[in-house]
DNA sequence: ACGGCTCTGGAATGAACGTTCTACCGGTAC
DNA sequence: GTACCGGTAGAACGTTCATTCCAGAGCCGT
């Protein structure tokens, strides 16, 4: 499946990364652009500095194969986020707050066209393929599993807990859909206000008015 | 090449709907369930039962122009389903649960295909073409207006209300999206729980100084 | 009957798509 | 050395794509 480890004796040739890597890091990051039918294997080849045929070798799946890559690796970034958001802010309502800064940066850094990955390269191809809509699903619940244990940490209800959970997901994952389309922070920014609020309410530490 | 030319619904014959009409619901309908780049023009006339170069008679401006219809034609979609849900419930945190519940409905009779007509069909062309990026902003900015109109109309203090407009469509679209990945009406139900809870507090909290 | 209009049928174009194939290179193992 | 194997280069496959063009259908007022 995943191998972590990708040096075999003296490396540090091309960027230092192997061609599988490289290969996984731009059908990502062309995808969260362009989306699933918009991105070209050549395309993902000639962006990873990749031969066609190294594509087809690391994923005899095809482009299918690549794209259930591409969204895990997309997962393991925002799950990457949200642990060190979480572990910068030891109040959950805060480190909302800050991953809703952090997205915003990042999309206006983009020139917002870096939206979410997973969603992307989902939307449309999901229909057809149940290998990658299963792969997104995975993502969600992943995310979702990371906020729920930290909310249950600190002492929300499990039902409550449940609920927010979704709820914290959806809304980031709206906002950041909302943010990009209309090129403007506010959506993300209103989002982590309410997002706070939500979660001290279930804390049931009152909420700022 | 034959696959199911005319069933499901209503194909639309001659009855008193134009050949322009067809195209554009069905432009809107298959690029909502496959993307913008997943849905070719020679589908399209298919599926409206028009001629591939009635297609281009009346978008001259191709495939783009096309899909700037199609997403028009979505956000007048949702913004009167957000109207009926205004009118049938005079309580507005109880509209958007109501709202909600449509969402899910929608989603699972449609097997979990059709999620917002709006996202899927900007959503990696936006980045390309500026015009279906403006129009996909104007339907977020249309919705969220009514949403405000709204919460203005409720007693909610101003700056609050620009505030929790932008979420309560930030999170209605994300957690359409989480349902539809995830195949589950879960994250609907629960932001219709959190977001009728933010309005009724933003209600219940005068205008300060 | 007429020309003038909107709309359509079908073929054609050139480019891009995903995928497959064969030949080849640089190693390590024998 | 020779044999082998993971990885690469590039051409070729058939298909589909968006778009264009033109000849002709249907209908209109005259």
């Amino acid at each position: 499946m995943e191998s972590s480890a990708e040096r075999d004796g003296d490396t540090d040739r091309d960027d230092g990364v192997g061609t599988r890597e490289r290969i996984i890091r731009a059908a990502s990051r062309l995808m969260q652009r362009q989306g699933y039918d918009g991105t070209g294997i050549k395309q993902i080849a000639q962006e990873a500095g990749a031969a066609l045929a190294s594509v087809y070798h690391f994923f005899p799946g095809g482009k299918k194969e690549l794209a259930v890559a591409a969204i895990q690796r997309g997962e393991e970034e925002f799950a990457d986020e949200l642990r060190v958001a979480f572990d910068q802010e030891e109040d959950p309502a805060e480190a909302i707050v800050l991953c809703t800064r952090r997205l915003a940066e990042g999309l206006r850094a983009s020139d917002w066209v870096d939206g979410c990955p997973v969603t992307s390269t989902a939307l449309g191809s999901a229909s057809r393929a149940d290998d990658i809509q299963r792969a997104a699903a995975s993502a969600f619940a992943h995310w979702r599993d990371l906020v729920l244990d930290r909310l249950l940490r600190a002492g929300v209800d499990a039902d409550a807990a449940h609920d927010l959970a979704h709820t914290v997901i959806s809304t980031l994952e709206g906002a950041e859909l909302a943010a990009q389309v209309s090129r403007d922070a506010t959506p993300l920014h209103a989002a982590g206000r309410h997002l706070a609020q939500l979660i001290r309410l279930a804390q049931g530490t009152p909420a700022r008015s």
